[in-house]
RNA sequence: GUGGAUGUAGCUCAGUCUGGUUAGAGCACUGGAUUGUGGUUCCAGGGGUCGUGGGUUCAAGUCCCAUCUUCCACCCCA
């Protein structure tokens, strides 16, 4: 057979221990923290049915799904007439009946749906998990990635919106990753799409807000006129588009806007709540209304957060928000939950260009018994024993090889110190320590090395 | 999905424009200087289908086409 070049898919990675660690580091961070505000772990399979995927995400979340084909020959039961690549969508859906997942929400309100009479409501779960969306690959995109959800679901409350915020600000504290929140309420967006008149072109319209900054508005006034929506509406969008001010002036200028709009009124009333909330707690990072935050997950209905690393160019590193009826698609209604995906590779990504890893994460083998040989090998395992009792991480190198060779690997290794036993240590019942950052070394008995590394 | 760049040793890259002996460097690796001492130094050595497939040519790492990979921008997103 000839050989190979080994490779992995377009847009996965294979994380070293280096890597690891430090990937480890920001989970450990997080879940600490998420479990201190009482929410529970959870996870589920890497793969559903796609009847639970499919149109939750909108039309592009469907293009990006990653599709399973069926086990075993899994055209043998396609008609003949529905076999031609003319056919493909109809062919697709009768091929693979099985996704990767393509967020943690969706999986997550399929859970709830399905197990409600086991849960007690409001139910906080955290879920740490790769997902899988068949993107074309860039700078902070990747096919398989990992995110940090947490999310409360079967509580209206306010309170959540604001623990999510809370959340998200200590464990970036903890971090160090200095950050931006974004917050909009879908309800505020729908308001304004009713009061230009066209209510169900919400999505357009903030998305023409957000390229306000890079395009100017006349283009984006432009891109509007051309998408179909009238001068009329336009022209009603302008004192939103050509806004400047602080948090203050936007909710003023919004309920001067939106008043004749219920459920815009009834978004704008929201903000101010979870401001007003926020107001009374010590939250270190800056947290602003952004209007041209939509977010393309359809099943959002109220607040829409998104969170961005100050001195760093990635996109967002989290993002999240309510929705009123996920749970409703399979078939429990009335059940609102909120919360927040933190993206863990783009938070390493972030931390590794700022630097922000604590040092000495990789070190794992405190002390490395050198292999002389057979008789010291034995005698070395007994003390190996001793040592790992007393809770020092140690090992004994396993080939009895040249000392250089030995020592090299300590030295890549990290390891801090190494114990030389040989026939003159074994006599005298002593171990030769040696620090490997001064190169001093010391005689010591078991006892006093233990005192020592400990 | 659209547009642009990229691919040469395990890694980072030179060589490609202007085709011509045996394709180089640094790092890493192996052995030695040093048989009980690593991280510094010195010496020696191994390692390449030049991403893959096709074409042009007396001759292709170098020119042409296709394809894949990675990266960047757009779209969208974590």
């Amino acid at each position: 057979m000839a050989v190979q070049k080994p490779s992995i898919p377009k847009g996965t990675r294979d994380f070293g221990p280096y890597e690891m660690v430090r990937r480890n580091y920001i989970f450990n961070i997080t879940r600490k923290v998420f479990g201190k505000y009482g929410y529970l772990p959870l996870e589920t399979p890497a793969m559903e049915n796609l009847s639970t995927l499919l149109g939750k995400y909108g039309e592009e979340g469907d293009k990006l799904l990653f599709r399973i084909l069926n086990s075993g020959d899994f055209l043998s039961k396609v008609a003949p007439s529905e076999k031609s690549l003319l056919n493909s969508q109809k062919l697709l859906s009768q091929i693979s009946e099985k996704g990767l997942k393509y967020d943690l929400t969706v999986p997550f309100a399929r859970y709830v749906v399905q197990h409600r009479n086991e849960i007690t409501f409001p139910f906080k779960r955290y879920q740490i998990q790769p997902v899988w969306r068949a993107d074309r690959p860039q700078k902070g995109r990747y096919r398989e990635f990992f995110q940090c959800d947490v999310d409360v679901i079967g509580s209206k409350s306010l309170l959540s919106e604001v623990e999510l915020i809370q959340i998200t600000d200590e464990v970036f504290s903890i971090l160090g990753i200095d950050i931006k929140i974004k917050i909009n309420n879908r309800k505020v967006l729908a308001g304004v799409a009713e009061m230009m008149g066209e209510a169900g072109q919400m999505m357009k319209i903030t998305i023409a807000i957000d390229k306000i900054d890079k395009m100017g508005l006349e283009k984006v006034n432009e891109e509007l006129l051309q998408s179909g929506i009238p001068q009329k509406a336009v022209d009603k969008l302008q004192p939103i588009l050509m806004f400047s001010g602080g948090r203050e002036e936007k909710l003023a200028l919004l309920k001067n806007l939106l008043a004749g709009s219920e459920i815009g009124m009834k978004g704008v009333a929201e903000l101010e709540q979870v401001f007003s909330y926020l107001s009374g707690l010590n939250i270190h990072s800056e947290v602003e209304i952004d209007l041209s935050l939509a977010r393309g997950l359809n099943y959002y209905t109220g607040a829409i957060l998104e969170v961005e690393a100050m001195n760093v160019k990635m996109g967002s590193i989290c993002g999240g928000g309510r929705y009123d009826d996920l749970t409703g698609i399979f078939g429990l209604k009335d059940v609102s939950g909120v919360g927040i995906s933190f993206g863990a590779d783009r938070i390493y990504d972030v931390m590794l260009q700022l630097d922000l890893f604590p040092a000495g994460l990789e070190q794992t083998t405190q002390l490395l018994f050198v292999n002389f040989g057979e008789k010291e090998e034995e005698y070395c395992l007994k003390l190996l024993d001793g040592v790992r009792k007393a809770g020092i991480s140690a090992e004994i190198y396993p080939d009895r090889v040249k000392m250089k060779k030995q020592m090299i690997y300590a030295n890549n290794k990290n390891v801090k110190f190494v114990a030389l036993v040989g026939e003159n240590e074994m006599l005298e019942k002593k171990i030769t320590l040696k620090d490997m950052v001064t190169g001093e070394q010391e005689k010591l008995t078991l006892d006093e090395l233990v005192m020592k590394l400990k």
